[in-house]
RNA sequence: GUGGACGUAGCUCAGCUGGUAGAGUCCCGGGUUGUGAUCCCGGUUGUCGUGGGUUCGAGUCCCAUCGUCCACCCCA
């Protein structure tokens, strides 16, 4: 390393990003909204480690996606085992599940949140370091299930005040059909190779489900022309599908059908679902999920039905910034002004008495000195309704002075003993005025 | 991994065809020797991302490098 290298500022890691106070009002928005919905419907959370051996990925999201070929955070620990920051939350809790022997034909429905890993180049709404939450029903072979959780995340838009989304499913029929099309599809697609660009004959290769999604408009024609993946699907798939589309329209959930809605991930059949925004940029999908009926048994457990979504807290925080920032929260509602050596050394004290007596109240008291002008001015800036101003002559007399900071009625003056009930009066008022 | 734009005070940014670094905000002090937010006055803050080159002289031009953002790819 250079000598001037030690000097150099240090920097966070490219694409793992700090939240600041002033930004947490609107994780806290959603975090607790997402809780809240989540337990109403009758789910659980649960937690799971942030590292899974390297091998739980690439049997669960497949060897030849890209979050598997080139975008996991992958080490060999000391033990010489190759492990793995997780870059998505369903496979973990299927994990979790098999491991606890928590299959044996029952049922759970869960939740878990936290960060996940991706080793991409970062832009508007993706990150390296980015959360989400990720909800999980296992044992329920739909489709309700389906719709259930759909109409969840419908009601947590609503509760969010978040309207630029809208939603979009599909069905990708059972492993079985999917192939009997993709045999289809790409025989389709080979017939027109001279026509393809060159990102859709690098799909054909690898995913060529994935060619129905381009963005050349140059390709269209050709697309619309393509099978369509819904006229393919096996009976029992198109009956699911059937079914969840009438139930929400019985629910009044307004969507789409998109035929070349395709989930990243290998393990997903029949139902997969995606919110998305015009209101992000290029990074559009808000909430995205899907079924997952191999995935368990294909982990070596017990063979049992699964669907899951996962929703981004970033992306969300920052729709809900959009539509207007929720306003940093203040730290105080009473703030305690002090002034002298033994006013000082007292307020301690008051402080401790006053959180005692308040406990729902949050007191903060001057620290490092300051004079007046000063300390009113951080008053001012934490937000607090009320100053409580205790001087020498104050302590001299044994009262302290209760000020009003959020409306003009003027201060007063309170014995010690009675000081508490006198704040709760001045914030009463305060919050009619 | 590929492409484009941008790096100047803690923050937001100005700085013309190269000629000695600016504003607002924040913070601190004063006006108000014990009363905030408003107003007035004053003050501090810079390796101009980094390294090299051209030049009498580079924040400005050239090259490299690092970083950020946006887009492609892919996805939450």
């Amino acid at each position: 390393m250079r000598e001037d290298e030690l000097t150099e500022q240090i920097q966070p890691v490219r694409g793992m990003n700090d939240v600041l106070p002033a930004e947490i009002a609107a994780w806290h928005i959603i975090e607790t909204a997402a809780r809240e919905v989540l337990t109403a419907y009758g789910y659980q959370e649960m937690r799971v480690p942030l590292v899974e051996r390297t091998e739980l990925f690439q049997r669960a999201i497949g060897e030849y996606t890209d979050v598997v070929e080139k975008e996991m955070y992958t080490f060999v620990d000391q033990g010489g085992e190759s492990l793995t920051l997780r870059p998505e939350g369903t496979a973990g809790v299927m994990r979790a599940l098999i491991s606890n022997g928590m299959l044996r034909g029952q049922r759970h429905k869960l939740w878990c949140t936290g960060p996940m890993f991706r080793h991409e180049r970062p832009q508007k709404g993706r990150y390296r370091q980015f959360h989400q939450v990720s909800v999980e029903a296992v044992g329920f072979p739909g489709p309700d299930i389906d719709i259930e959780l759909i109409a969840l995340t419908a009601r947590l838009w609503k509760r969010l005040g978040i309207e630029r989304v809208r939603l979009e499913i599909n069905s990708l029929g059972t492993p079985e059909s999917r192939r009997a099309y993709r045999e289809k599809l790409v025989e389709y697609l080979r017939a027109h190779h001279d026509e393809l660009d060159a990102d859709s004959r690098r799909r054909l290769e690898g995913n060529p489900l994935r060619v129905l999604d381009s963005k050349n408009p140059d390709m269209r024609a050709l697309i619309e022309a393509a099978p369509v993946l819904t006229d393919h699907l096996d009976g029992e798939s198109r009956e699911h599908f059937q079914g969840l589309c009438a139930a929400l329209e019985a629910l009044g959930i307004p969507f789409r059908v998109n035929p070349r809605l395709v989930r990243g991930l290998d393990y997903y059949s029949r139902t997969v679902f995606e919110w998305i925004t015009d209101a992000l940029g290029a990074q559009d999908a808000v909430c995205s999920g899907g079924r997952y009926d191999g995935l368990i048994g294909q982990l070596g457990g017990e063979s049992t039905p699964g669907i899951g979504f996962a929703m981004g807290i970033e992306r969300l925080v920052a729709l809900l910034t959009q539509a207007g920032a929720p306003a940093a929260e203040p730290t105080a509602d009473v703030y305690i002004v002090v002034s002298g050596e033994r006013a000082s050394a007292y307020g301690l004290q008051l402080a401790e008495r006053l959180r005692d007596a308040l406990p729902e109240r949050r007191v903060e008291l001057n620290l490092g000195g300051g004079n007046f002008k000063t300390q009113f001015r951080r008053a001012d800036r934490s937000g607090a309704a009320v100053a409580v101003i205790l001087g020498e002559d104050e302590l001299a007399r044994g009262v302290a002075a209760v000020k009003p900071l959020r409306h003009d009625a003027g201060q007063s003056e309170s014995p010690l003993p009675d000081l508490a009930a006198a704040i709760q009066t001045a914030l009463a008022t305060a919050v009619h005025t």
